[in-house]
DNA sequence: GGTCTAAATGTTTTT
DNA sequence: CATTTAGACC
């Protein structure tokens, strides 16, 4: 066989991608965990592995790849495309359905269900409900069982919900979760339970899964021995990436998927775990060879092709400090003179000063924006960044926190097509009613109540008498319903009608109607692009569109913007200079995530992803003080802050550390003096509060 | 009884 | 800043 796509692999690439293939009689080789550091190629080995099976006879619609997001999975199947043309080249009918089966957990669980729906006695036409809606209808049954006014503080519907996702994906019973994770809310473990049931009836009365239940259901359809044999025959090959990143009930699946681990492929890096929040355990990764028997062949990829020496230095330096360590330091031969820098600058607006500079000055040089990435730890931390960069024109594209779907508007036009896809989904219609004026929670709720009693929901609907105060507002709600439910208008054409339907109430209900009119635009835009309103839905909430910029619109592809990026959100990709917001305590880590030392930990972890992500210059700011937005209790309150604790003292010898601005000899003297006359006056203030 | 309005109140990270 | 909640109002 041709092995020009290998040459470019180094060895242990090589046998991680040549791990089992061409085996006696086509036989299928055991289990691989590939422990894959920051920038090792792991991508490109993966995605050379696929394509290898692929040219040594495996059929791409027989192989399950699963990812940690869509995109992943997009840009996964894009180079196994490439790597099987050029060695195929005339063969390339073989990829006419390349990698059918790429995607995320709950993508791929999705699609499963929907097809074995008649084997498990539910309804293929189910509507999946994102965070918010489950949330929502958690408030609703919350309500219901009158835990809203209990004599003590209730959790709330998002404690609620987490507390419930953790317990599903964990695998975990109530009550140790509650110890271990929530133990303020410890003493409601009977209320919780009770909502939780609850909770699950009334999703399945409203033929609606939540996110865990994707996995859930999946998991529990494959406890079914003819199920789980009739699915796992299905796949030859099953790759899963990120694998640092999944729980304990995504390792079920796959357990159950390949019980003796042929076939099965994992990659990942404990270094990089970042997502315990979600339930995610590294011990999936490190417990994965002995999963099996013979246990699972263990192939380390640790030499990096990302980053420049110095910038590796300093990031084992920090990841050298964590409690537990499992995979040894990234090595490179990328040499450079150039240390990451360490800068100190006043304060938030200074940081986004120097920001603004440096990325100017690396595009003068010739360095695109694109190349260049500012990473944060939450979402907000960007906020005077953005502003800056907003006041001086330089087009910016921010991924992660606030997203488009998540503005009231465009869940409002959803909440329109899902109700009319499954108008036995409560969430959307009790959203929907009390957009009518005159119509309040108890007029909705006793409408749906009516319409989940009849076994024709939309008809019950129909015959209801308007509420009196609601006028031809319900009349024009009902009408528009029954258009699009009998599909009149077509795809993406009703989109339009739902529009036009809420526009009136859109007017009525926000002052900048007129902003949020583009983004309805916009979004029957991105309609058009499905090919219905079930895969609209369904793919726009597990793949929403992650990324929001300063101009409406989506960014051309050949137009320049500056990358904002959580640090979550970074994960996988990488840049040729990165800045790092906030490098002080309180932001990284997390002043929120101090609680525990493997939150600790996890902070530790997320520092380390960030700075791994920079291949030539790397920028670690610290602003000095923060002034605590919000409350404008007495003007501008301000709280000084320390380098984080990730980088002692011990290793700012990996770091060229700086202030910013260069202060003169003399300017120097004059601006610690106001700096400390403000810091008196902050104390005095203080002294009353 | 139920809706509307104005004031208070918290805010990680994401499939 | 958007959501929640308490009280005003119909």
């Amino acid at each position: 066989m041709n092995a020009a796509h290998l040459e470019k692999l180094n060895d242990r690439q090589r046998s991680a991608v040549e791990h089992g293939v061409g085996l006696p009689n086509g036989a299928i080789g055991g289990p691989l965990l590939i422990i894959a550091g920051a920038g090792s190629g792991k991508t490109n080995t993966l995605a050379h592995r696929v394509a290898h099976l692929i040219i040594n006879g495996a059929d791409p619609r027989r192989i399950l790849l699963m990812t940690f997001s869509r995109r992943a999975a997009a840009e996964m199947g894009r180079r196994v495309e490439r790597i099987c043309a050029q060695v195929l080249a005339g063969k390339a009918g073989i990829m006419a359905d390349a990698l059918a089966w790429a995607g995320t957990f709950h993508g791929i669980g999705a699609r499963l269900l929907r097809e074995y729906a008649g084997e498990i006695g539910i309804d293929p036409d189910f509507t999946i409900h994102d965070r918010e809606d489950s949330a929502d209808l958690m408030n609703l049954v919350r309500h219901e069982l009158g835990f809203s006014k209990t004599e003590g503080r209730f959790p709330t519907k998002g404690t609620c919900l987490a507390i419930y996702s953790r317990a599903v994906n964990s695998e975990q019973p109530l009550d140790e979760v509650l110890r271990a994770f929530f133990p303020w809310c410890a003493a409601w473990d009977k209320q919780l339970r009770e909502l939780f049931s609850t909770y699950v009836e009334a999703k399945q009365a409203q033929n609606v899964l939540d996110y865990d239940d994707l996995l859930l259901y999946w998991a529990q359809m494959m406890g079914d021995a003819v199920l789980a044999e009739e699915v796992g025959e299905r796949f030859d090959h099953v790759l899963v990436d990120e694998y640092q990143d999944t729980n304990r009930l995504q390792a079920s699946i796959l357990t159950a998927l390949k019980p003796g681990g042929r076939g099965l492929t994992v990659v990942g890096d404990d270094a990089q775990s970042i997502y315990s929040f979600r339930a995610a355990t590294v011990r999936n990764i490190l417990d994965f060879p002995n999963e099996f028997s013979p246990a699972a062949d263990i192939i380390t990829l640790d030499r990096n092709y990302r980053s420049t020496q110095p910038i590796l230095a300093a990031a084992n330096g920090v990841i050298d400090l964590a409690r537990e360590r499992f995979t040894k330091n990234l090595w490179t031969e990328r040499e450079s003179a150039e240390r990451p820098r360490l800068v100190t600058v006043r304060d938030e607006a200074s940081q986004a000063n120097y920001i603004i500079d440096q990325v100017l000055e690396n595009r003068e040089s010739g360095t695109l924006l694109k190349q260049q990435a500012v990473l944060f730890r939450t979402s907000h931390h960007s906020g005077p960044l953005e502003v800056e960069l907003t006041r001086r024109n330089i087009p910016f594209v921010k991924y992660g926190g606030l997203k488009f779907l998540d503005s009231a508007h465009v869940k409002d036009i959803l909440a329109v097509l899902r109700f009319a896809q499954n108008p036995r989904d409560r969430v959307a219609g009790f959203r929907l009613m009390q957009l009518l004026p005159g119509v309040g929670p108890q007029t909705a709720s006793r409408a749906l109540d009516a319409m989940a009693a009849d076994p024709e929901p939309l008809t019950a609907l129909c015959a209801m008498p308007a509420p009196p105060r609601s006028g031809d507002d319900w009349t024009f709600f009902v009408d528009m319903l029954q258009g699009l439910r009998s599909r009149g208008a077509g795809w993406p054409a009703e989109i339009g009608e739902a529009r036009n339907w809420y526009e009136p109430h859109l007017l009525r209900i926000h002052e900048d109607a007129e902003v949020r009119k583009a983004d309805l635009l916009q979004l029957e835009q991105i309609a058009a692009g499905y090919s219905s309103r079930e895969r609209f839905l369904t793919e726009l909430t597990l793949d929403p569109p992650d990324a929001t910029s300063d101009q409406s619109g989506v960014p051309l592809l050949d137009e320049d913007y500056l990358i904002l990026s959580t640090i979550h959100s970074a994960k996988g990709q990488e840049w040729k200079s990165v800045f790092v917001l906030n490098c002080v305590d309180g932001c990284i880590p997390s002043d929120l995530g101090v609680g525990s030392t493997s939150e600790i930990e996890e902070e530790r972890r997320l520092l380390y992803v960030a700075m791994t992500r920079a291949k030539d210059s790397l920028h670690l700011i610290t602003p000095q003080r923060f002034f605590t937005h919000g409350q404008n209790a007495q003007g501008d309150r301000h709280v000084y802050a320390s380098r984080t604790r990730f980088i002692p003292a011990t290793l700012l010898q990996f770091f060229e550390c700086s202030a910013w601005p260069a202060a003169t000899a003399s300017a120097a003297g004059q601006r610690d003096a106001r700096q400390i006359r403000i810091d008196v006056g902050a104390r005095m203030r203080g002294m009353w509060r």
